[in-house]
DNA sequence: TTTATTAATCGTTTTTCGACGATGTACGAT
DNA sequence: ATCGTACATCGTCGAAAAACGATTAATAAA
Protein backbone atom coordinates (compact mmCIF):
# COMPACT_ATOMS: atom_id res chain seq x y z
CA UNK A 1 0.00 0.00 0.00
CA UNK A 2 2.71 1.94 0.42
CA UNK A 3 5.75 0.78 -1.05
CA UNK A 4 8.20 2.96 -2.74
CA UNK A 5 10.82 1.29 -5.16
CA UNK A 6 13.84 2.03 -2.92
CA UNK A 7 14.32 5.54 -2.15
CA UNK A 8 17.97 6.90 -1.07
CA UNK A 9 19.62 4.22 -2.56
CA UNK A 10 24.02 5.12 -2.60
CA UNK A 11 25.99 5.31 -5.32
CA UNK A 12 27.34 1.53 -5.19
CA UNK A 13 25.50 -1.53 -3.27
CA UNK A 14 24.63 -0.38 0.55
CA UNK A 15 20.83 0.12 0.10
CA UNK A 16 19.48 0.77 3.58
CA UNK A 17 17.84 -2.82 3.55
CA UNK A 18 20.95 -4.37 2.87
CA UNK A 19 22.43 -2.38 5.76
CA UNK A 20 19.72 -3.03 8.76
CA UNK A 21 20.04 -6.55 7.36
CA UNK A 22 23.43 -7.02 8.48
CA UNK A 23 22.51 -4.85 11.42
CA UNK A 24 20.02 -7.13 12.21
CA UNK A 25 21.83 -10.11 12.00
CA UNK A 26 24.29 -8.86 14.71
CA UNK A 27 21.35 -8.16 16.54
CA UNK A 28 21.18 -10.80 19.07
CA UNK A 29 22.97 -11.71 21.63
CA UNK A 30 24.10 -15.51 21.09
CA UNK A 31 24.79 -14.31 17.36
CA UNK A 32 27.28 -11.49 19.08
CA UNK A 33 28.55 -13.85 21.35
CA UNK A 34 29.03 -16.38 18.00
CA UNK A 35 30.88 -13.71 16.65
CA UNK A 36 33.46 -12.64 19.27
CA UNK A 37 33.84 -17.00 19.71
CA UNK A 38 35.16 -16.56 16.23
CA UNK A 39 37.04 -13.43 16.17
CA UNK A 40 39.15 -15.39 19.50
CA UNK A 41 39.62 -18.62 17.84
CA UNK A 42 40.97 -17.54 14.85
CA UNK A 43 40.24 -20.96 13.00
CA UNK A 44 36.88 -22.27 12.47
CA UNK A 45 35.01 -23.70 15.27
CA UNK A 46 32.24 -26.68 14.97
CA UNK A 47 30.16 -27.75 17.59
CA UNK A 48 32.21 -26.38 20.52
CA UNK A 49 29.64 -23.18 19.59
CA UNK A 50 26.97 -25.44 20.80
CA UNK A 51 29.24 -25.83 23.80
CA UNK A 52 29.64 -21.84 24.87
CA UNK A 53 26.42 -20.34 23.52
CA UNK A 54 24.56 -21.87 26.34
CA UNK A 55 21.20 -22.75 24.26
CA UNK A 56 19.94 -25.70 22.29
CA UNK A 57 21.45 -27.09 19.65
CA UNK A 58 18.66 -26.81 17.31
CA UNK A 59 18.46 -23.14 18.37
CA UNK A 60 22.39 -22.20 18.16
CA UNK A 61 22.10 -24.09 14.42
CA UNK A 62 19.09 -21.20 13.90
CA UNK A 63 21.79 -18.41 14.79
CA UNK A 64 24.22 -19.95 12.90
CA UNK A 65 21.99 -19.95 9.83
CA UNK A 66 21.00 -16.16 10.35
CA UNK A 67 24.86 -15.40 10.41
CA UNK A 68 25.33 -17.26 7.21
CA UNK A 69 22.14 -15.61 5.52
CA UNK A 70 23.83 -12.70 6.31
CA UNK A 71 27.05 -13.42 5.12
CA UNK A 72 28.71 -12.54 8.49
CA UNK A 73 30.16 -16.08 8.40
CA UNK A 74 30.64 -19.47 6.31
CA UNK A 75 30.28 -22.67 6.53
CA UNK A 76 32.52 -25.31 5.48
CA UNK A 77 31.47 -29.22 5.57
CA UNK A 78 34.06 -31.64 7.20
CA UNK A 79 31.70 -34.24 7.12
CA UNK A 80 30.63 -35.45 10.64
CA UNK A 81 30.66 -31.70 11.26
CA UNK A 82 30.73 -28.48 10.12
CA UNK A 83 33.53 -25.58 10.24
CA UNK A 84 32.46 -22.20 10.71
CA UNK A 85 34.98 -19.10 9.84
CA UNK A 86 34.19 -15.26 10.05
CA UNK A 87 33.79 -13.25 6.39
CA UNK A 88 35.19 -9.87 7.44
CA UNK A 89 34.61 -8.30 4.17
CA UNK A 90 30.40 -8.80 4.51
CA UNK A 91 30.33 -6.36 7.04
CA UNK A 92 32.74 -3.45 5.38
CA UNK A 93 29.17 -2.05 4.16
CA UNK A 94 28.48 -1.79 7.90
CA UNK A 95 32.14 -0.01 8.97
CA UNK A 96 31.45 1.92 6.23
CA UNK A 97 28.12 3.59 7.62
CA UNK A 98 29.96 3.57 11.14
CA UNK A 99 33.01 5.79 9.68
CA UNK A 100 30.36 8.33 8.01
CA UNK A 101 29.16 8.59 11.17
CA UNK A 102 32.21 9.46 12.63
CA UNK A 103 32.49 11.83 10.00
CA UNK A 104 35.04 9.79 7.84
CA UNK A 105 34.26 9.27 4.33
CA UNK A 106 30.88 9.60 2.88
CA UNK A 107 27.81 7.91 4.09
CA UNK A 108 27.87 5.63 1.17
CA UNK A 109 31.63 5.14 0.24
CA UNK A 110 32.28 0.85 0.46
CA UNK A 111 35.42 2.15 1.30
CA UNK A 112 37.41 -0.48 3.83
CA UNK A 113 39.38 2.19 5.92
CA UNK A 114 39.29 0.87 8.93
CA UNK A 115 43.36 1.87 9.93
CA UNK A 116 45.32 2.65 7.70
CA UNK A 117 44.21 1.50 4.23
CA UNK A 118 43.81 4.69 2.33
CA UNK A 119 41.31 3.77 -0.15
CA UNK A 120 41.37 5.93 -3.20
CA UNK A 121 45.48 5.64 -3.39
CA UNK A 122 47.64 8.22 -2.48
CA UNK B 1 15.32 -21.80 33.20
CA UNK B 2 18.42 -21.27 31.10
CA UNK B 3 20.02 -18.51 32.43
CA UNK B 4 23.38 -17.67 33.47
CA UNK B 5 24.96 -14.28 34.95
CA UNK B 6 26.21 -13.23 31.50
CA UNK B 7 29.59 -15.55 30.34
CA UNK B 8 32.11 -13.70 28.28
CA UNK B 9 31.90 -10.38 29.55
CA UNK B 10 34.58 -8.56 27.97
CA UNK B 11 37.25 -6.29 29.88
CA UNK B 12 34.71 -3.22 30.32
CA UNK B 13 31.93 -2.38 28.62
CA UNK B 14 30.35 -4.20 25.55
CA UNK B 15 28.26 -6.97 27.11
CA UNK B 16 27.22 -9.42 24.13
CA UNK B 17 23.44 -7.92 25.00
CA UNK B 18 25.22 -4.00 25.15
CA UNK B 19 26.00 -5.24 21.51
CA UNK B 20 23.59 -6.67 20.53
CA UNK B 21 21.08 -4.19 21.45
CA UNK B 22 22.93 -1.42 19.36
CA UNK B 23 23.32 -3.69 16.23
CA UNK B 24 19.55 -4.29 17.09
CA UNK B 25 18.55 -0.97 17.05
CA UNK B 26 20.37 -0.43 13.98
CA UNK B 27 18.65 -3.36 12.35
CA UNK B 28 15.37 -1.93 10.55
CA UNK B 29 15.69 0.03 7.49
CA UNK B 30 13.46 3.11 8.19
CA UNK B 31 16.09 3.44 11.05
CA UNK B 32 18.96 3.22 8.54
CA UNK B 33 17.64 5.82 6.69
CA UNK B 34 17.15 8.08 9.67
CA UNK B 35 20.62 7.64 10.31
CA UNK B 36 21.82 8.32 7.20
CA UNK B 37 19.43 11.29 6.81
CA UNK B 38 21.07 13.09 10.33
CA UNK B 39 24.76 12.03 8.47
CA UNK B 40 23.90 14.22 5.37
CA UNK B 41 22.03 16.96 7.43
CA UNK B 42 24.83 17.49 9.64
CA UNK B 43 23.43 19.64 12.00
CA UNK B 44 19.65 18.50 13.41
CA UNK B 45 16.75 17.63 11.18
CA UNK B 46 12.71 18.60 12.93
CA UNK B 47 9.81 16.26 11.55
CA UNK B 48 11.35 16.23 7.90
CA UNK B 49 11.93 12.68 8.79
CA UNK B 50 8.76 12.10 8.52
CA UNK B 51 8.35 13.29 5.39
CA UNK B 52 11.72 11.12 3.95
CA UNK B 53 11.19 8.13 5.72
CA UNK B 54 7.69 6.62 4.04
CA UNK B 55 5.84 5.88 6.75
CA UNK B 56 3.31 7.14 9.20
CA UNK B 57 4.11 9.23 11.73
CA UNK B 58 4.17 7.54 14.46
CA UNK B 59 5.63 4.88 13.07
CA UNK B 60 8.57 7.17 12.54
CA UNK B 61 7.85 8.62 16.33
CA UNK B 62 8.68 4.70 17.10
CA UNK B 63 11.74 4.52 15.01
CA UNK B 64 13.00 7.57 16.39
CA UNK B 65 12.20 6.47 20.11
CA UNK B 66 14.46 3.18 19.55
CA UNK B 67 17.19 4.89 18.25
CA UNK B 68 17.04 7.17 20.82
CA UNK B 69 16.44 4.25 23.66
CA UNK B 70 19.55 3.04 22.00
CA UNK B 71 21.28 5.86 22.63
CA UNK B 72 21.98 6.58 18.77
CA UNK B 73 20.29 9.68 18.65
CA UNK B 74 19.48 12.46 20.56
CA UNK B 75 16.25 14.51 20.44
CA UNK B 76 16.75 17.97 21.40
CA UNK B 77 12.99 19.99 22.34
CA UNK B 78 12.98 23.03 20.35
CA UNK B 79 9.19 23.41 21.68
CA UNK B 80 6.60 22.65 18.48
CA UNK B 81 9.02 20.29 17.14
CA UNK B 82 12.02 18.02 18.55
CA UNK B 83 15.74 18.48 16.81
CA UNK B 84 17.38 15.11 16.50
CA UNK B 85 21.02 14.79 15.71
CA UNK B 86 23.48 11.38 15.90
CA UNK B 87 25.57 10.78 18.86
CA UNK B 88 28.52 9.08 17.40
CA UNK B 89 30.11 8.11 20.67
CA UNK B 90 27.38 5.35 21.03
CA UNK B 91 28.42 3.75 18.69
CA UNK B 92 31.75 2.98 19.23
CA UNK B 93 31.82 -0.45 20.57
CA UNK B 94 30.48 -1.31 17.64
CA UNK B 95 33.00 -0.07 15.97
CA UNK B 96 35.65 -1.74 18.17
CA UNK B 97 33.90 -5.48 17.30
CA UNK B 98 34.04 -4.38 13.97
CA UNK B 99 37.67 -3.72 14.23
CA UNK B 100 37.92 -6.71 15.68
CA UNK B 101 36.62 -8.63 13.26
CA UNK B 102 39.07 -7.17 10.36
CA UNK B 103 42.10 -8.42 12.91
CA UNK B 104 42.61 -4.23 14.96
CA UNK B 105 42.91 -4.42 17.82
CA UNK B 106 40.98 -6.43 21.00
CA UNK B 107 37.21 -8.19 20.48
CA UNK B 108 36.44 -6.26 23.56
CA UNK B 109 39.20 -3.26 23.32
CA UNK B 110 36.79 0.39 23.30
CA UNK B 111 39.25 1.79 21.13
CA UNK B 112 38.21 4.23 18.78
CA UNK B 113 40.21 3.73 16.16
CA UNK B 114 37.98 4.40 13.42
CA UNK B 115 41.40 6.09 11.28
CA UNK B 116 44.59 7.62 11.88
CA UNK B 117 43.85 7.56 15.28
CA UNK B 118 46.76 5.30 17.10
CA UNK B 119 45.34 4.13 20.43
CA UNK B 120 47.88 2.76 22.23
CA UNK B 121 50.09 5.63 21.03
CA UNK B 122 52.52 3.95 18.59
C1' DT C 1 -9.18 32.37 22.46
C1' DT C 2 -9.00 29.64 18.58
C1' DT C 3 -6.32 27.26 15.29
C1' DA C 4 -2.44 25.04 13.32
C1' DT C 5 1.79 22.45 13.86
C1' DT C 6 4.74 18.89 15.63
C1' DA C 7 5.39 14.99 18.38
C1' DA C 8 4.40 11.48 21.65
C1' DT C 9 1.39 7.93 23.29
C1' DC C 10 -2.33 4.40 23.16
C1' DG C 11 -4.75 0.43 21.47
C1' DT C 12 -5.05 -2.87 17.97
C1' DT C 13 -3.71 -6.09 14.44
C1' DT C 14 -0.41 -8.59 11.86
C1' DT C 15 4.06 -10.33 11.29
C1' DT C 16 8.35 -11.90 12.69
C1' DC C 17 11.57 -13.83 16.30
C1' DG C 18 13.46 -16.87 19.54
C1' DA C 19 13.63 -21.11 21.68
C1' DC C 20 12.70 -25.78 22.05
C1' DG C 21 12.04 -30.82 21.34
C1' DA C 22 11.62 -34.16 17.98
C1' DT C 23 12.94 -35.94 13.88
C1' DG C 24 15.77 -36.47 9.77
C1' DT C 25 20.26 -36.74 7.31
C1' DA C 26 24.86 -37.87 6.43
C1' DC C 27 28.63 -39.64 7.42
C1' DG C 28 32.61 -42.25 10.13
C1' DA C 29 33.47 -45.95 13.36
C1' DT C 30 32.64 -50.57 15.11
C1' DA D 1 24.60 -53.47 9.08
C1' DT D 2 24.29 -50.90 13.35
C1' DC D 3 25.53 -47.22 16.13
C1' DG D 4 27.09 -42.70 17.39
C1' DT D 5 28.11 -37.98 16.27
C1' DA D 6 27.21 -33.45 14.28
C1' DC D 7 24.06 -30.74 12.08
C1' DA D 8 19.91 -29.22 9.78
C1' DT D 9 15.01 -28.93 9.51
C1' DC D 10 10.17 -28.96 11.10
C1' DG D 11 6.29 -27.70 13.91
C1' DT D 12 4.80 -25.30 17.81
C1' DC D 13 4.19 -21.65 21.04
C1' DG D 14 4.75 -17.47 23.42
C1' DA D 15 6.92 -12.93 23.10
C1' DA D 16 8.28 -9.02 20.76
C1' DA D 17 8.33 -5.94 16.77
C1' DA D 18 6.21 -3.19 13.17
C1' DA D 19 2.73 -0.38 11.40
C1' DC D 20 -1.40 2.38 11.71
C1' DG D 21 -5.07 5.51 13.01
C1' DA D 22 -6.82 8.09 16.66
C1' DT D 23 -5.98 10.81 20.48
C1' DT D 24 -3.47 13.91 23.40
C1' DA D 25 0.08 17.44 24.69
C1' DA D 26 2.39 21.56 24.08
C1' DT D 27 3.22 25.34 22.18
C1' DA D 28 3.48 29.28 18.41
C1' DA D 29 0.65 32.07 15.38
C1' DA D 30 -3.82 34.23 14.13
Amino acid sequence: MKKQPKIRVPSIGQTDDDLAALAKALGHPARIGIVRLLIEKQSCIGCDIVQEIQLAQSTVSEHLRILKAAGIITGEIERPRVCYSLNPASLLPLTSLLNAVFGHGAADAPLPLIRGASNRAR
